[in-house]
DNA sequence: CGTGCGCTTGACTTTTTTCAATAAAGGTGG
DNA sequence: CCACCTTTATTGAAAAAAGTCAAGCGCACG
């Protein structure tokens, strides 16, 4: 697949005309990284972004003792970074290759350039931002409101709605990765998992896979009206 | 102030020629609401945002239990509600009046066209939610990585360096505010305030004062590498 | 077939919350 | 201006939740 055709399918891109498109692939630097490698660090220069077109990026801050908190695990066809081009010039957090993955990088410059130029792709960038805002919402929500039973019910729930109602979850990261985005350590969560699943909340079965077997249950942890 | 001045001085606006301020004037609609009155409620829906001209507002989540848990404290000339424009048609949360506030409130397909049309208002616009975006960034982590007196600490000092290093500090909400803007409630608040002042570390005179005694021990707080 | 990393479990400590009672502040109306 | 009343803040004791430290298990990978 050539660069244009790659750049079309991304979502931030949808609606641009196809001049526009070639202009975009002309200023893109396409980029592979290895799973492990850092893409940029916290207080790096943001001279652009980058949208994912392969693989998985986790985005996460540190503390000054270490401890990682994760912010997003990217998917493929998100843009990430571009918090940095529009607030300031410093990227805000830490990124990871969590896969061998491979990226399209848009320098600021041109990219606000194009964007002074064509209001749909301002309207779709703002959708973006916008809905990004709305998830940390959710999560500032999350991890201030309740204890981590709560959140821990609140997140499978949100997965298995986001599956289609789905009720056999296959995880995407590692427990220690899902205890960070949970705000707790892994200690926490394995023992929470297996209080769930003494209380016939859940079945997991390997290290990544969750069945739903109360969602009725799990939906009172959620609000804090039952607990373990 | 005419409202075309009030929406002149408003930094969204920035740079938005005379013709187009005239244009939103002509949309816009000014209200007054009292302190404690309900701007609008998490799931309505979301036809247009606002803007604070004066008072404060307080933009927050509900538990299932009724705990909240603030996300902003709006001070004048910041929008807010803008997330529904261009996310989705509802609101993410709750917004209420702390004071008697004025605002203006802008229809949200009228200012769609608007920002189709002007770039540089979409590049404002941008800022402010990419802004936003990072602060939130800085707020899931401090809530998840720290207890309640690193917060704390992150938090004085924070207020502190946007005062230009003041080390008097006027609170400009309720402790019990504060400690929801913590993730915690006003009783353990209250106790570490005082463990503070114990060890010398700020001093409380008044309900809303708190003057910085000794930055560099609040700094290893914040950092985590002391403990009251 | 062993080594390593991720995951689990147990005992213990620290931190935070809960519940309840009291104290202080601020605003209101006399 | 004062007394009252409501709201907001503080404090104590006990319970609960989460974190730390340490040890052990198990599966994947070389």
């Amino acid at each position: 697949m050539d660069i244009i055709e790659q750049i079309a399918s991304i979502p931030l891109f949808q609606g641009l005309p196809r001049p526009q498109l070639e202009e975009l692939a002309m200023i893109t630097l396409a980029q592979s990284v290895q799973r492990g490698q850092t893409i940029f660090a916290e207080g790096d220069l943001g001279t652009g972004f980058y949208v994912l077109v392969s693989g998985r990026v986790k985005i996460f801050k540190l503390s000054s003792d270490g401890k990682e908190q994760i912010l997003h695990i990217m998917p493929p066809a998100e843009p990430f970074g571009e918090v940095a081009v529009f607030a300031g010039e410093r990227f805000p957090a830490y990124a990871e290759a969590l896969e061998d993955s491979y990226t399209l990088f848009f320098p600021r410059t041109a990219f606000i350039d194009l964007i002074a130029r064509n209001p749909s792709l301002a309207l779709n960038m703002m959708a973006i931002l916008a809905r990004r805002l709305r998830k940390f919402a959710v999560m500032i929500e999350a991890l201030s409101l309740k204890e981590v039973p709560s959140r821990l019910a609140t997140h499978f729930l949100l997965l298995s709605g986001q599956q289609g109602g789905e009720k056999s979850l296959t995880l995407d990261i590692s427990k220690n990765q899902l205890a960070s985005l949970m705000g707790t350590i892994p200690e926490t969560l394995s023992r929470i998992l297996s209080r769930m699943a003494k209380e016939g909340l859940i079945e997991t079965s390997g290290q990544r896979l969750i069945r739903i077997l109360d969602e009725a249950g799990l939906q009172e942890l959620a609000e804090g009206e039952r607990r373990l």
